[in-house]
DNA sequence: ATCCAACTTGACCCGGGGGTCAAGTTGGAT
DNA sequence: ATCCAACTTGACCCCCGGGTCAAGTTGGAT
């Protein structure tokens, strides 16, 4: 590969991870190589697919993060602790950081990496849930499938509301970890209920998709 | 109006009616005119914005099952069972036509029935959850802001699960149910776990949207 | 210094959806 | 039977995003 060519990938690929986190993997990819300051053909020429470029960045943008997460939440001395924790947290990546709730929920199932951190995490998942149920303190029913379903969910919620309700995910986290745990525990909510026109303004981009 | 022009404008206000209820109200308005046998020039002429076309077909779609499912809910002697019986309703509603899903979450504002079709729901949604909350049994920090959110994103999962996991969304409404009851309830779920491929399915048509 | 393969560029293609309007057709009043 | 306003039509325009490729440029080996 000659030099020029090497620049351009790395500069294709800094501008894909800044959109990327900025607006989530599914950004139009013309408007990667304009950031690049590039030809969108150099773009086609280098990486072929968004695929490929996903597969450039997943690991720097989401992997480290997610495993991070996941062993903090094994450490816990409470097995309920961790999990809430898990869930919490990883909730919370996805609503600061796009790329990671698609990472997470979107399906590239061409972008190999992208599909191996999904495993990755679903693997974690399936261990803090079976900690948990071990030691009674969540519902033995609810498996790990369901929960990356919840953090798909909540990653669109997240989404749609980052405008006018920042957090608003937070509230529906807290009522399903209450429905989840074995105990009649009713935490208190972390964040304030919405307003009407809040709760509109979300409703609003939860159909309309970025 | 000339009779031609009258016959017309029924011609679309039905394949509204069968595509909205097909595909939900975002359906190419050049489609319903294909399937009115009109230009969609005609459409345009009759209707002028899709919005229009909405409010003439909104009462007839969702109106009137919306507010029958509400009367019924606040008919059982059991609040709790009243309220539950709502929201799995209305998700269900929402999961078997997709015209209802995007009434209750959708936003056209410019859709002044369609607005009023909300607002009246969440005015029901009020009176069922004050209901239940005054009864004892739906915990008190719930909104009625919370619950059309809860709708709307049942309603995504809904739709995404439709192929590859109908049902699905039955799950999550019976977490969130357990968890915003008072009282430690766990109660068996309606619908088998998912299997690892369907999960999949569903999170790929969760961010792709229809 | 020469030269060619490697590389870049941007014009161009596609399809999809929204929207407009001049030209042609037709209902129905007279 | 005539006639014109009301109506219909489909070609045309827009923007967007994905994708291709001939022509032009340039790195770097010789």
């Amino acid at each position: 590969m000659r030099a020029d060519a090497q620049r351009n990938a790395e500069k294709l690929r800094a501008a894909a991870a800044e959109l990327f986190q900025e607006r989530g993997l599914k950004v139009p990819l013309k408007e990667i190589a304009r950031r690049a300051g590039v030809s969108h053909g150099t773009l086609y020429n280098l990486y072929g697919t968004r695929e490929a470029l996903i597969d450039e960045v997943v690991t720097d943008l989401a992997a480290g993060r997610l495993d991070e997460v996941a062993e903090h939440a094994l450490s816990f001395g409470d097995a309920w602790d961790g999990f809430a924790y898990y869930v919490e947290k990883v909730c919370e990546l996805q609503a600061t950081d796009p790329a990671v709730a698609d990472v997470v929920s979107g399906r590239y199932p061409r972008a190999e990496l992208l599909m191996a951190v999904c495993d990755r995490a679903q693997t974690a998942s399936t261990r803090i849930i079976e900690r948990a149920q071990r030691a009674g303190s969540l519902r033995p029913d609810f498996t790990s499938e369901d929960l990356l379903l919840v953090f798909g969910s909540s990653a669109l919620l997240a989404r749609a509301a980052a405008g006018a309700a920042p957090g608003a995910w937070r509230r529906g986290v807290a009522f399903l970890l209450d429905g989840l745990r074995t105990e009649a525990v009713r935490g208190p909510l972390p964040v304030a209920p919405l307003t009407t026109q809040q709760m509109y303004d979300v409703l609003g981009g939860l159909t309309a998709n970025p």
